[in-house]
DNA sequence: ATTTTCATGGTACCGCTGTACGATGAAAAA
DNA sequence: TTTTTCATCGTACAGCGGTACCATGAAAAT
C-alpha cells in the first residue's frame, strides 16, 4: 500500500511525543531529532508531517489548547447533575492545578510556551490572551450567577474575582511545578479562599 | 597596565548584558556571543570572567536574587516611617508586580529561569523554593502582626494568606508579562483583595 | 504494464554554539 | 633589565540542530 495513512493521527502521535520530551527535559530539549526518537520514527517523518519546526511548535500549542478544553468538558460531564455554581467553580479551578502527572505535564509545557511568547511575537500571544480571557468571561458569568442566586450579601465583584481566582490558580500551579509546595497544599490555599467567597459570614 | 581591573565590576557588567538580552529576546537567545556583543566586549572576555556558560547562568541567577532584595530594601527605606503593616504589605506586593521596565525585565528573566528549573535539577531549584519560602515567612509575620494589632475580627490565617498573596502576585505578574492585562489592572485586582483583608466589615 | 503517488529511509550541508588554544602588549615584580 | 603576570584579542575545532536532497518499495491510477 502507499499505506494511505491518517495524517491527523500521525501528527497527533508526533505532538504527543513532543509534549513528553518537553515535560521531561524542558522545551529547549525539543529538537526534531529528539521528538522523532521519542515518537519512534525517523527524523524524516517528522519533517514530512510538519514541514518546519516552527509549524510543529505551533501545532503542538494549538493541540494543547484543544486538549485542555477537552479535559475540562469531560470533567464537567462527569459531575453529578445539577451542577451548582459553587461546584462548577471548584471543579473549574481544580482543573487549573497540576494534580496528576498528565496535568503536570500539560501545565509545565503550557507555561514554557507562555514564557516563550513573552519575547517571541511570532509565537502568537493570542492563545495566552484570548484563551485566558475566554476562561475569565466564563468564570465571571458563573460567579455572577452564584451571587444572584444567593441571598447572602457578597461584597465582591464577579469580574474582578474571576481574574483573581484564575491568576491565583496559575500562580499556585507554578509554585507546585517548581517544587515549592505540593498539589494538596495548593488546593488547600485555593479552597480557603473559595470558602470565604461562598460562606461570607463564617 | 595589566589594568588591574575590578573583576566584580566586570562580572556585574556582563551579567547586566545577559539580563538585557534575556529580557529582550528570551533566555534561549542568551549565548556567549550575544552576551559579549551586548556587553560591548569580545567573546573571549566573557569566557575569561566566567569560565563556562553554566557558571555565567548561575551567577546571573544569584545576582537577580540579590538585586531583588536590594530593590526591596531600598523601597522599604524610602517609605515614610513608621511603616504600618498594611503599607508594608502593599509595598511588598507592589514590588512583586512588573510595573516599570526594569521590574518587567527582572520578572521576565526570573520566570524564564523558574521554567528552566522545572526540568533542570542542575539549576538549583533552591532559589525558587528557598527564596519564596523566605518571603512567605516574612509576609506571614507581618500579616500576623496586622491581625494582632487590629481589634477587628479577621477570620483568615496569616500563613495561608501569605502564600495566597504571593502566588496571586506572581500569577498577576505573569498575566502582565504575557500581555493579558496591564500593570494597573493587576494592581487593581490585588488591591481589591487587600482592601477586603484589611477592611473586613466593608 | 507503465507511470504516478505516497510513506518512509538515509545522508549531507550549513550555520551556530560552547570551549580551547595560542598570541600580544603593557605593567608590575625580580 | 629581565621576567612574570594580567587583560585582551583572534581563531579554530568539534558537536548539534534545522533543513534539503535523493532513493526506494509498494500500491493506485492510467
Amino acid at each position: 500500500m502507499p499505506k494511505r495513512v491518517d495524517h491527523g493521527q500521525r501528527r497527533a502521535h508526533i505532538i504527543e511525543a513532543l509534549v513528553r520530551v518537553a515535560a521531561a527535559e524542558g522545551l529547549h530539549a525539543v529538537t526534531m531529532r529528539a521528538v522523532a526518537a521519542e515518537a519512534g520514527m525517523s527524523l524524516n517523518l517528522v519533517q514530512y508531517y510538519f514541514d518546519t519546526k516552527a509549524q510543529l511548535m505551533h501545532a503542538a500549542l494549538e493541540r494543547l489548547e484543544q486538549q485542555s478544553h477537552a479535559r475540562w468538558s469531560a470533567r464537567l460531564a462527569r459531575l453529578p447533575q445539577p451542577v451548582t455554581p459553587q461546584v462548577f467553580v471548584e471543579t473549574f479551578l481544580a482543573e487549573a492545578l497540576p494534580t496528576d502527572e498528565e496535568s503536570r505535564a500539560f501545565h509545565l509545557v503550557w507555561t514554557s510556551y507562555a514564557v516563550l511568547a513573552m519575547t517571541d511575537p511570532e509565537l502568537a500571544a493570542q492563545p495566552f490572551v484570548e484563551g485566558p480571557n475566554r476562561l475569565e468571561r466564563q468564570l465571571t458569568a458563573v460567579l455572577q450567577q452564584a451571587r444572584d442566586e444567593s441571598a447572602a450579601d457578597r461584597s465582591w465583584d464577579a469580574a474582578t474575582e474571576a481574574a483573581h481566582l484564575l491568576t491565583l490558580a496559575h500562580g499556585l500551579g507554578t509554585s507546585v511545578l517548581v517544587g515549592q509546595r505540593g498539589a494538596e497544599a495548593a488546593t488547600r490555599i485555593l479552597h480557603a479562599h473559595l470558602d470565604r467567597l461562598f460562606d461570607p459570614g463564617e
